[in-house]
DNA sequence: GAGCTATGTAGAC
DNA sequence: TCTACCTAGCTCT
């Protein structure tokens, strides 16, 4: 699931596991065998991400950059490794531990340099401490690209997904379509410490809620028609009230729900493609300037 | 079990 | 603009 959290949250595992250790490095796919083999037998000194891409340095100064893309996984388990399932374009095993990488969109030998030049591009990290927000709060205050747009674009701002993209914008009460530079500085200033806030969180759960804690039961109530999601991070635990709720919902205000009802004002949530993602938002909470209310749904019950 | 969909980007054309 | 990547969760049958 790799918005910027998950890829934050995978290099930290990366790191308490494997940093310090000689490693053994392959490709059982093949696809990166010429990398590969030239990290057998180095110690493997650092993983980090920045924003959706995840670096791994070794000693002598080799960097394995890695993106996930859509459906992208690196999962790591207790050595010894199995026989590899299905494609596994990159593995890496200490005596402990293993972990295999499979379905990137990219998996490269770039070296200290190479890492430069892709962080270069990329806009500020809300997960990273070293993050200069004020740099993307200028490039969206600037331009007459629309929020909804400039949300996703990693230039602008890095680890930032179609999941964050729509709930944020909706916790704001901000129209995706609104032109940035037409948005509030005090807006835009909320929505940088709420998306912190929201992509820590992200990171600590291994999943996206972004539901206020107020909010919970009213939105277990409007998915009472839901199945219970299997959720492995619930399970094992306390079956408490909290934990029902959160098993029942999607932990979320407007993300693929389109045609339900807002929880805050009843219109149903609404979804079109823009450049070729799927953008949800509720056309009552996120109205442009001088729009109309449209109805709420009409209740069922 | 089959089929569909997706939290994304790079590269070919 | 289209396609590759070729996983994994969900829905439907």
């Amino acid at each position: 699931m790799p918005e910027g959290h998950s890829l934050h949250r995978l290099a930290r595992g990366l790191h308490r596991t494997f940093a310090g250790d000689v490693v053994a490095s392959s490709s059982p796919q093949g696809r990166f065998d010429s990398g590969a083999q030239i990290l057998t037998g180095r110690v493997l000194e650092e993983a980090e991400a920045y924003g959706k891409h995840l670096f791994v340095s070794f000693e002598g100064g080799e960097v394995v950059h890695v993106h996930l893309g859509l459906y992208g996984t690196m999962q790591k388990a207790k050595s010894p490794a199995p026989e590899p399932r299905g494609a596994v374009r990159w593995r890496l095993e200490s005596p402990t531990w293993y972990a295999d990488l499979r379905g990137p969109t990219a998996c490269d030998l770039v070296g200290p340099l190479g890492r430069e030049a892709i962080v270069a591009r990329l806009g500020p990290d809300p997960l990273r401490a070293d993050a200069e927000p004020e740099r993307a709060k200028a490039r969206i205050l600037g331009s007459r690209a629309t929020v909804g747009t400039l949300l996703m674009d990693q230039a602008v701002l890095s680890g930032v997904g179609n999941i964050y993209r729509a709930e944020l914008l909706y916790r704001h009460g901000v129209s995706p379509f609104l032109e940035g530079r037409l948005l509030r500085p005090a807006v835009l200033d909320a929505m940088w410490a709420d998306l912190v806030l929201l992509m820590n969180d992200g990171v600590r759960r291994g999943r996206i809620v972004t539901l206020d804690p107020g909010d919970m039961d009213a939105m277990a109530e409007l998915d009472a028609d839901r199945p219970a999601a299997d959720d492995p991070e619930l399970d094992g635990g306390e079956d408490s009230p909290q934990i029902r709720r959160l098993r029942r919902s999607t932990g979320v205000y407007v993300y693929r729900r389109q045609g339900r009802a807002c929880l805050r004002c009843g219109v149903p949530v609404a979804a079109q493609d823009v450049q070729g993602r799927r953008l949800y938002w509720c056309p009552g909470c996120q109205r442009l300037p001088g729009q109309r209310r449209p109805r709420p749904k009409r209740s069922t019950t």
